[in-house]
DNA sequence: GATGAAAATCTTGTATACGGGAAATGTTTT
DNA sequence: AAAACATTTCCCGTATACAAGATTTTCATC
């Protein structure tokens, strides 16, 4: 396949489209595809937020179609772990621990940083250029004060990268880590500023064209490590607030 | 043999249940769990073989369940890549093509020679006695003859090996490359020889108990290395000729 | 005998009905 | 008034019916 040489449309259409098209099965546009990237897109925008319950009835009516057709995305979301699926209970949005959010950033650094000679090795002018276009459109987004849509971006230019590798089952499993590390960020990072990113993909793309894989890992590292820090997992994780903490004071 | 002495229950049973315990969601001992167990194993075992057609009708009929249940296991096993569902047409056993292989293994390299300092960090002596009872056990195996129950020993090993890096996310990914890899083998593996694995693990364990994290991950890398080796990734791929090479001759 | 079109058959996609478990509400009892 | 129990309601799990697409078979034609 040569789209190497072809310079691909890079509207944000486009942009945004190409990751949720990332696909476990069939390309049909069957009604489940639609109701799938409806409900996976609210998620990952944090117009559904972590908690919030998915009932079928509910959805099926929304979307106007049978609770067979919801059932079936709703299984499949499960199966992202972007929905939690009890049963006899119903579905909601996944509300990752922290013990869950330090092992999806501790997997996104080994992967991360681990295919980095492979992506050096197979990279195209064309593939930087729409990387570099891609943080473009992340910083004019912070600029503009979109905060969901930087972070989009952001994620977008994490998958490209990866994809680099030419590694399909690497890749499949990092659009996973990625969207869940949505649904981290929603729980773990309330005032959540993108503000170092930006540079961070600079430097990132600067050091993949020279071509330096050692600086590249440890930079991609560092990054990833940033990340992380910048969430507060030391909140409040569960429903109820921390009894044992908030009585281990002096009155009990 | 007298079980009761050994400190963790380690019967063939056992052995082989907490592997496929594997689950996404809910524990319930509901229908789908158990005809998802029997197909899961079926495949595993390479009692139904890549390409082999697996109709809902069929299948219903044969666990005296109805199609919804069949189905929703099905698209479970999609999802997992042990099944392809391609739309009005049905599912069928997986048939890995060689790039999906390649990249199996590639992503297994990857995985299990990354975690391999937080595998040493974690170690403990029960879990290390538990990982030579396995190589004991994949050895005798091999002894009797028992190709099949020698590959899923194997796995069984590289599964609780990176279960020990203790990160839930890497661990369910591995579960998945391995059982891939099964379908590898059944495809591209026909007169296999399981032989040189035995003593790879027990060299494998020895690095490990002396906490050599390097030679952990040279030899893993290696070990790795050569099971791909050992598969004839060459021969005929696709069901129709390969009129590409085929014609790509003289007379066109 | 081979080719192509039309019909029949098979299999999947979707909707809907019914049964059952869990939570919520209301009632009774202490 | 509070707790225990009964009932109601809601929602999910499973089965089944019908519609639609794909494959195979049949048949006419060249």
């Amino acid at each position: 396949m040569n789209d190497s040489l072809k310079p691909r449309s890079l509207r944000l259409d486009d942009l945004l489209k190409s990751r949720s098209r990332r696909r476990v099965q069939s390309e049909g546009a069957t009604k489940d595809e639609q109701v799938y990237e409806r409900i996976f897109g609210a998620i990952i925008a944090h117009r559904l937020r972590p908690g919030d319950r998915l009932p079928e009835d509910a959805l099926a009516e929304t979307f106007e179609v049978s609770r067979t057709v919801i059932r079936k995305v709703l299984q499949r979301l499960a199966h992202e772990r972007l929905v939690n699926i009890q049963a006899k209970r119903g579905a909601m949005v996944s509300k990752p621990t922290v013990d869950e959010a330090r092992n999806v950033f501790a997997a996104r650094r080994l992967i991360e940083t681990g295919v980095m000679d492979r992506v050096v090795a197979r990279l195209t002018p064309a593939a930087l250029e729409e990387l570099r276009e891609l943080t473009r459109a992340e910083d004019k987004a912070l600029e503009s004060g979109n905060q969901r849509l930087a972070l989009q971006m952001s994620g977008q230019f994490h998958q490209q990268l990866l994809d680099l590798a030419g590694n399909e089952e690497l890749s499949t499993f990092l659009a996973q880590l990625l969207s869940r590390s949505s649904l981290i960020i929603a729980v773990y990072g309330p005032g959540w500023k993108g503000a170092s990113h930006c540079e961070s993909h600079t430097v990132l793309l600067n050091e993949l064209e020279a071509g330096n894989v050692d600086a590249l890992r440890q930079t991609m590292g560092q990054h990833l490590d940033e990340l992380e820090a910048a969430l507060n997992m030391d909140a409040v994780d569960a429903d109820l607030p921390d009894f044992k903490r908030i009585f281990n004071g002096i009155l009990d």
